[in-house]
DNA sequence: TCGCACATGTAACGCGTTACATGATTAC
DNA sequence: GTAATCATGTAACGCGTTACATGTGCGA
């Protein structure tokens, strides 16, 4: 297996930012990448484990008082050199699998009823992803002015927001034509 | 390893628009579900066989002349069921991984020129896949009028559409933004 | 005759999730 | 005391791609 996949970029990426544990490289990317990237437990312990025996990454184990022990990772030189270089190569084409999509597509074979429950279900989560990139993007304006990662995390969360809001109008546009197609009938 | 996985459940979709081989399977999907949907040979064909192993398609060999063999798959009753189920079932939440957006939000650690060059390169696959979903549409429209399915692949241009158009114009905004970071330094 | 599109398949490898396993601290 | 959160890890399983393997028919 080899160490430096995807995994260890987004590791290495997510401790460009601070030294942290892998806790809280979990916790960091559920509240920043989500929407583009996540790890799983069984993909990122592994991945820090390797990193470290690499030498991408070292680590000290930190007890701050009244809490458990902490494995608190930070990148190397080694490591930066590694991100810079990937971050300079051109992205792969990532493989886009969506489910939701998949079902719409083949609506013929169900009942309008059936698409417009996941179409309902879809908007929903869209209008609540929407309400959270808002949210984080005022707080981010608010605390990190200074922070040199700041432009690029607007251009991320306003692609998320742009994006988002064009799926919500899709997602009233096709309700309107799965109710007339049911009138249709 | 189960039969019935989103790999099947992708096949039985095509072969419920008419009876194909596997090779025009995987041309179809590249065709028309390409931009939310793919499969592999590699997993195109083992799924294949299963699927007949277990009923839910029914294949026969045909030879046209001056052409080499081919299996045609037709989805039998157990097949029909079987997708209509799986299209009344919720959408699993798919899996973002999107290596671009990875980049970017990591840019601060690159120069605004890399990070420039990857958000034309997205630009530049983003007005090819609009020109050939525009493109798609007008051929639906031409040549399908009495397709039940019509309307389905209709709504899942449209998104792929708007996606991408948004997409267009946000590239626009970032670049702006880039060049404005660039001549900051 | 050479390369491309047609056509079907297998094997190896790495990706990624889920479930399992463990245990501490904190708040109710 | 008990549930939630913090915290780290492993094992099993299925997903998915890539490379390999093979062969036909057609057009330049």
């Amino acid at each position: 297996m080899k160490t430096l996949n995807n995994t260890a970029y987004a590791i290495l990426g997510i401790l460009s930012i601070a030294p942290m544990s892998g806790y809280e490289i979990r916790q960091l990317m559920q509240e920043s990448t989500a929407n583009f990237w996540v790890e799983s437990d069984g993909q990122l312990y592994p991945a820090l484990t390797k990193m470290m025996a690499e030498h991408y990454v070292t680590c000290k184990t930190e007890k701050s008082a009244g809490a458990r022990e902490k494995k608190i990772y930070t990148m190397t030189d080694k490591g930066h050199l590694a991100l810079k270089k990937w971050l300079q190569q051109a992205p792969n084409k990532n493989i886009i699998r969506n489910e939701f999509m998949l079902k719409l597509f083949f609506g013929a074979n169900a009942s309008h009823e059936t698409t417009l429950e996941h179409v309902q279900a879809e908007r929903y989560r869209a209008k609540a992803i929407l309400w959270q990139l808002k949210n984080t993007k005022n707080q981010l304006e608010a605390n990190d002015k200074n922070n040199a990662h700041l432009p690029y995390w607007l251009m991320s969360l306003d692609y998320g927001i742009q994006m988002t809001e064009t799926k919500l109008t899709w997602c009233d546009h096709v309700t309107k034509t799965l109710t007339t197609l049911k009138r249709g009938d």
